[in-house]
DNA sequence: GCCCAGCCTTGATCAGTGTCAATGCGCCGG
DNA sequence: CCGGCGCATTGACACTGATCAAGGCTGGGC
């Protein structure tokens, strides 16, 4: 690690990830395939090539939790500790580069710009997780099903979004029932702000009206 | 807010927070005295010498999230970006060590030593940050107040426990208002799980009871 | 084209938590 | 010692979101 990448945003050539490359194996999981389990020894770690997947956590009496969903060019399951606390399952058919940590090692000054990436990485992580805080502590449920429609339109850039989830994980992910998802999706709408075309795609037609919804 | 003069640890580094010595400046801080706002720029670091800090985020409609509690030796204002994304405020009077991220630059292997330190400390924060999605999401108020006092009362090992925080702190971390955080500590002395002597101190009389309570 | 399974939606009701308001308690200054 | 202020607790009630229970849609296989 260079020493003083305090701001590893910032410091941002092209495509960090490509540092990547083509080292460890790639692999392709289907529609709800484990790609790492909770508790299992974290000496992987893993890059999205292509597909959607979830982390997920289980309580001891069942109830779930979804971290986040990972899209292509993520990084999964960095870890601080020696084992996963999250589970890692393909959303639908996925391909998956799957890296041993150990073997950084002997890629020299390669080694060290991935090193720097994965800090990166974990940074951004982290912040996406803050955001995630925000969301589950302090928003009702029309906000957050509100946050999260218009997180997943910004990736589609005015096209029509494809949610590549069904409704439980994303009553997962906010903390709310899937009952209460649906409810919401279908107030948002009744209201105007995003239509939908059968239950995984649809677009949103009123951004600013929506926008306000999402307080930040 | 004083600058204290830099003063030699005489102690010798084996906690790698120790790496930090007394780089920087020592700072105090009067209780709710704010150490760094939201927004602001990113340029420095703080370890928590002495006392207690919360880290908080305001929606624009004023409703607030305390993002962490963070103690002696903690490190907070690690950023991805260039901004603080919360702001950091001293609970009672603490005594905090301000450090420039620039400044490491000057102080070469140590730096490198700082700088593994800080992606260590950012890696762990992520872990407790995601432990705090699990409570936000997945639990209920009874659940998340027992949690928060568990884990309060480990760093008293027995003893009796002192809270550096308010009813509304702890409400604005869980997720909950401050007449159910009130509820619940009330719910949960009832049922003889725990003790209040006055409402910032607390002894924990039945701990497998209230791990109980407490789901992973 | 039809059927079926799985997911999604909707409705009715309920529980848990928020809201509003009043009261209590403890600490500090005078 | 007393009074007042700020925080905490308690109570009554409202409302959001969960739960339970039917249906409805949709997409894939035959």
């Amino acid at each position: 690690m260079t020493a003083l990448s305090l701001s590893p945003s910032l410091a941002a050539p092209q495509h960090p990830i490509d540092a990547l490359g083509h080292i460890g194996v790639r692999m392709t999981f289907s529609p709800g395939e484990e790609i790492y389990a909770q508790d299992e020894d974290a000496d992987m770690f893993y890059r999205v090539i292509r597909g959607a997947v979830r982390t997920t956590r289980l309580l001891s009496d069942g109830r779930r939790q979804i971290g986040d969903f990972y899209y292509a060019d993520d990084l999964i399951g960095l870890e601080a500790g020696p084992v996963h606390r999250f589970s890692a399952e393909a959303l639908g058919c996925c391909e998956i580069q799957v890296i041993r940590k150990s073997a950084l090692k002997l890629y020299g000054d390669e080694g060290v710009k991935i090193e720097r990436l994965i800090w990166a990485e974990t940074a951004r992580e982290l912040q996406r997780t803050q955001e995630h805080v925000m969301l589950l502590g302090r928003k009702s449920a029309c906000e957050k099903v509100a946050s999260f429609l218009l997180d997943i339109a910004r990736r589609f850039r005015g096209e029509v979004a494809e949610l590549p989830m069904g409704r439980q994980d994303m009553a997962d992910y906010l903390g709310l029932t899937i009952e209460t998802v649906s409810r919401m999706v279908t107030q948002l709408q009744t209201e105007g702000l995003v239509r939908f075309l059968g239950c995984r795609r649809f677009e949103v037609r009123n951004a600013t009206g929506l926008a306000c919804l999402v307080e930040t």
